[in-house]
DNA sequence: ACATTGTAGTTGTCTATACAACTAGTGCGA
DNA sequence: TCGCACTAGTTGTATAGACAACTACAATGT
């Protein structure tokens, strides 16, 4: 029962490149062998070399420059996908219990600062909303959101002990940019008291902002514990 | 003098798919046409329709399973290329000065926790290094490093005022695989001295962990001021 | 010395076709 | 009712060829 996992003739070459450029033999900045070069090599057609240097490209191990040729990429650079994860479905990921504490949910007009933020006029109305996430009842985030309501009208209405806002929002306002912010900072007494720590432990906090068609459609102020959470990441070659 | 800029087919059908998702006409979980209709209505060729779904594929807006069809996908995963960075250009790239302040370089004995990490034995020979970042002038970086011999053997030579460990390890050990993590804490005694900063000042912590080929390279920790310093990132659609 | 032109080589895009592999449903038979 | 075979539809991969667009360099002419 042997594996017959016939390998696709693009991924051949791409793991020849990646193998060459892994051990050292190609440094960066080197040239690759062109198209041509690399079908006659393989015995397949241009387009199937041509696929797997495209694909090289958006992994960001290799340059290409049309009349020029292929170069081995001078940063690593690696593309990992970020996803704007739902805290709910992360807790679930790892196997605990999820649970949320709705401290306050209101309409409110945008000071300065806020108005700036969603491109509206000072004194415009916008919806806060507090929560508390738990994982098996300790909290682990505190987040603190306005939505505009041009993007979520019905903010007011929605039930957070049956959804998130992160979820709620992604469903009702489509995703078109987001921009993030990881800084360490103190909790304010608030935050420290709900997060049922001293206010001397350093948090992790992400300012999030998203947008969605013409409309900046929330601002997010989520605070984690430093001695209860950590981001993770990974790249792979 | 008009814009000739030609749109590839593949790039208008991404166009349009990309506007359907944004607008919310196709809500995730929705079935996108299949090849053979989009290849109709845009009067083009199926293998140019197959490559602008692949590429969104990659970008994370649709997934596609073979035999039954293409739907948008349900979490707006965004792909961002994070890069390894290093410390150097990225001060550079700000338009600021870098320094570095040696303050420490030496071979040294693997303690239990370290020899698991690098999957050598206890008492193997590792090379240590700690080191100042400093952004004009002022304290950004402190970081502390253990690098694997195996993976770098002239690691103590190097004279760290032309370059950094994450640019020399870049260039002597191809990368094949990095994991980070990033929590908040506070600095130790000496990390606190070293930045310019109170004990009780938050800092971003990154550990980071590079394997090179079959050897793990190195493990970093990387210990930035909260207030002086944030990770930011941004995805668009 | 300089500018222009030509040219070989390279990547970018697109087509028409073919077959393989897989899915989901439909219909048939026991 | 259950299980099986079949099938239409879909995506995955690969080919051979074509032309466009661009680069780097050489050759030419002034």
């Amino acid at each position: 029962m042997s594996e017959d996992a016939v390998v696709p003739a693009y991924e051949r070459v791409k793991a020849f490149i990646k193998a060459q450029v892994n051990q050292g033999v190609w440094r960066p900045g080197a040239a690759v062998p062109s198209e041509a070069a690399l079908q006659q090599q393989f015995g397949i057609s241009r387009m199937t070399v041509n696929r797997a240097l495209r694909e090289l490209v958006v992994e960001g191990l290799v340059t290409r420059t049309q009349g020029s040729g292929t170069v081995v990429a001078q940063l690593h650079r690696i593309s990992s996908t970020l996803a704007l994860r739902d805290i709910h479905d992360e807790v679930l990921a790892r196997g605990h219990v999820h649970s949320t504490r709705l401290q306050h949910l209101a309409a409110v007009r945008a000071s300065a600062a806020l108005a700036e933020v969603f491109r509206l006029r000072r004194g415009a109305r916008l919806f806060h909303s507090v929560l508390v996430h738990c994982e098996d009842g300790l909290p682990i985030q505190y987040e603190d959101r306005h939505v505009n309501p041009a993007a979520a009208p019905d903010y007011l209405g929605v039930d957070f002990a049956l959804t998130t806002p992160t979820r709620y929002l992604l469903e009702h306002a489509p995703l078109t940019e987001a921009s993030y912010s990881i800084e360490a900072s103190l909790p304010s007494v608030q935050e420290a008291a709900c997060l049922a720590i001293a206010p001397s432990v350093p948090c992790l906090v992400m300012t999030r902002r998203t947008v969605s068609g013409p409309h900046v459609a929330s601002l997010a102020r989520l605070v984690y514990p430093g001695l209860r959470y950590s981001f993770n990441g990974k790249f792979q070659l």
